[in-house]
RNA sequence: CGCGGGGUGGAGCAGUGGCAGCUCGUCAGGCUCAUAACCUGAAGGUCGUACGUUCGAAUCGUACCCCCGCAACCA
């Protein structure tokens, strides 16, 4: 089934799984996500969301290493956790999945293939440390030796920590396995590269725009935020260089060798293409995680295809231990009307560390694929790609080893993912680090949540339940009220649409609760009632509407809280479908208080947690 | 000269040529429906430093100082 609303993409990034998740993760990139998500969808609009757990690479062989595990068994239990945690904060992924899948295989394979065929993957030799105890390649970060500069010892083969010199190919004295202490050698190993230097011409007019692929021509100055233009600019002008796309690991994707083999007998790629040995050579992880974005959504087809109740057109949501999976009413059933429509939009979350794969590495990958492909089925690319700096904490990096972290889970069990949600999207570092601070966090959730739009909502409902019973049929809105609701709840979207969350909030969604409670005071409906009860009916019909207006507009961010409210009011939830644009306000006639009048969000006892947290 | 980002009242941030703004905090007053919440008002800044362009600079140019990211278990 086809559905005409316009189609967005939002491809969030994959967190390795070698970890707990921590406050900065959800700051970086997945609250972000989902409340660009969740808006879209209030819009009308078609939205896919996927993402997934990113299982390979040294990082998870590191951990494995520590903990003295298997890199799947590290991999299968963080996945797990990961899963548990998007399901606590309720992100609305139609997919989360990992990278070791068979589908995930697959679809990498392709990519590479095409590459390949295409003349953008080309074969290169590299110098890498060889263990001849181990008898195998070491990444750089399995070898350690001394500096030649300073002559400090067990120092990396690539940089030097004590002096922060980075060292050439070579350079380090008496390099030995980290493994077994042997010593080890360089030696030349074969290996596939992504040609950029040939790409580099079409990601020039992909940043300006130009790109055939690309049907708006608009600038991605113009779209980007200002700093994620500029730097990935500045990498672009100073020149790429060809990048190793395997490397010697043994935790990774294999290399599709027999299908290789089998283009050069068939002569669609030069028999020089082909590696000597492919003993060892799997996919460098950043090529192969990246291409999750197209291999989720693959994934995701086939999962709504075989449910019975997506093929129903019911709302579907499905957790497992291997997956998160969702279908929102009335959406599209076919991954292509997403990723091979020149009208879909596709937005990429992520924090600046993933800045250079986005904006210009993944882009040409998709770029080299589109060059082989007909003109119907050519990839989308990436639209918006929007990246924020990281949030400190204790004017540091989050840093496991440091014990410098707030865990993701144990923060919202604390406080509830609302306040959780409130504080970090008011301070995302969208242009700058930021810090969290538990002073700035108990300040931030008691004194604008809880004081100014929870007290809102709670002094009205209190007052509406208890001075007039619950009840009233009728009234006339103010043109000030009106006139408020509507451009409040305009600006909050302006602001998301540019994915500006503070403003959003601070311009929009909270300048609406301000004015609410302004207006609450000004008519006095406290005394009004013992003058005039017509009078104050009337008042009470207009902070109806300003509650009605609030949990519409809340929803993107405060999910649980809009939750609650309607259950209070008795009004249907609204619901995510790719259709209808729920995103205006309609006037309610009629408030019948069905549930137990309740706050939305508790304050937070700010000497307890400051002396919890910081022993102050 | 590696590439980038940032330095604005106590805190966090907006503002890219035209009277220096927002949220929080502080102080004073008001109100009492509400989670001691809400409303009004005030104090508080030579916009990192210096020079320059301009009728006019936080905003443009030049030089300098400081902090940070990109490369390390990390987003």
């Amino acid at each position: 089934m086809r559905n005409n609303s316009e189609k967005i993409f939002i491809a969030v990034a994959w967190p390795y799984v070698n970890g707990n998740l921590h406050v900065g993760h959800l700051a970086g990139y997945l609250l972000p996500a989902d409340v660009f998500a969740r808006y879209q969808r209030l819009r009308g609009r078609d939205v896919l969301m996927v993402s997934g757990s990113d299982c390979h690479g040294t990082p998870i062989t590191v951990q494995a290493d520590k903990e003295g595990k298997k890199p799947v068994e590290i991999v299968n239990e963080y996945h797990k956790r990961v899963v548990e945690l998007f399901d606590l904060y309720d992100l609305t992924y139609n997919l989360y999945t990992k990278t070791t899948t068979e589908n995930h295989k697959r679809v990498v394979h392709e990519l590479f293939l095409e590459l390949l065929k295409s003349g953008f993957i080309v074969k290169g030799v590299m110098k890498q440390y060889y263990s001849a105890k181990d008898n195998k390649f070491l990444p750089d970060r399995y070898v350690e030796g001394i500096c030649p500069h300073c002559k400090a010892k067990e120092q990396r083969s690539d940089q030097c920590e004590n002096c922060g010199r980075w060292l050439k190919d070579g350079e380090l004295i008496d390099p030995v396995s980290k493994l077994s202490g042997e010593s080890v050698e360089l030696k030349d190993t074969e290996h596939y590269f992504l040609d950029f230097p040939k790409l580099e011409n079409d990601l020039k007019r992909y940043l300006n725009g130009e790109f055939d692929e690309n049907n708006e021509k608009k600038s991605k100055k113009e779209i980007w935020r200002e700093w994620v233009f500029a730097e990935a600019f500045g990498w672009l002008s100073e020149g790429m260089e060809k990048r190793a796309i395997t490397r010697d690991l043994d935790w990774s994707i294999v290399l599709p060798e027999k299908e290789i083999k089998e283009l050069a007998k068939k002569g669609e790629i030069l028999e020089d293409q082909v590696l000597a040995n492919f003993e060892g050579k799997r996919i460098y992880v950043w090529f192969e995680a990246v291409t999750g974005y197209l291999s989720a959504p693959q994934e995701w087809n086939g999962l709504v295809q075989s449910d019975p109740a997506a093929n129903d057109n019911k709302t579907v949501y499905k957790k497992t231990k291997e997956r998160l999976f969702r279908y929102f009413k009335s959406q599209s059933k076919n991954w292509k009307d997403w990723w091979m429509n020149p009208n879909s939009k596709h937005y990429y979350f992520m924090g600046q560390d993933n800045l250079v794969f986005h904006t210009l590495m993944w882009p040409g990958q998709l770029i080299g694929a589109n060059k082989g492909r007909k003109a119907n089925e050519k990839y989308a690319l990436p639209y918006n790609v929007v990246v924020n700096k990281f949030l400190n904490f204790n004017k540091a990096k989050f840093s496991k080893s440091r014990e410098n972290i707030i865990d993701s889970r144990e923060i919202a069990e604390e406080f509830g993912t609302d306040a959780v949600r409130y504080f970090i999207l008011s301070n995302l570092p969208e242009n700058k680090e930021s810090n969290f601070i538990w002073e700035r966090f108990v300040d931030v959730v008691n004194d604008e949540l809880v004081a100014n739009l929870g007290n809102f909502i709670n002094r009205t409902l209190v007052f509406y339940d208890q001075k007039m019973m619950g009840k009233l049929e009728s009234g006339e809105i103010e043109e000030v009220v009106k006139e408020n609701i509507h451009s409040m709840i305009e600006k909050t979207g302006k602001y998301l649409e540019k994915v500006e969350f503070a403003n959003a909030i601070y311009h929009g969604l909270m300048e609406l609760a301000r004015f609410a409670n302004r207006y609450f005071n000004d008519k006095e409906i406290w005394s009004l009632i013992k003058t005039d009860k017509k009078a104050a009916e009337n008042v009470m019909y207009n902070l109806l509407q300003l509650v009605e207006a609030l949990r519409l507009i809340i929803r993107p961010f405060l999910p649980m809280a809009a939750t609650k409210l309607s259950k209070i009011l008795g009004r249907e939830e609204m619901e995510h479908s790719a259709s209808k644009d729920d995103w205006g306000f309609t006037e309610v006639k009629e408030t019948k208080l069905t549930g137990k009048v309740e706050l939305l969000f508790e304050k937070i006892d700010k000497e307890l947690v400051l002396k919890d947290k910081t022993g102050k």
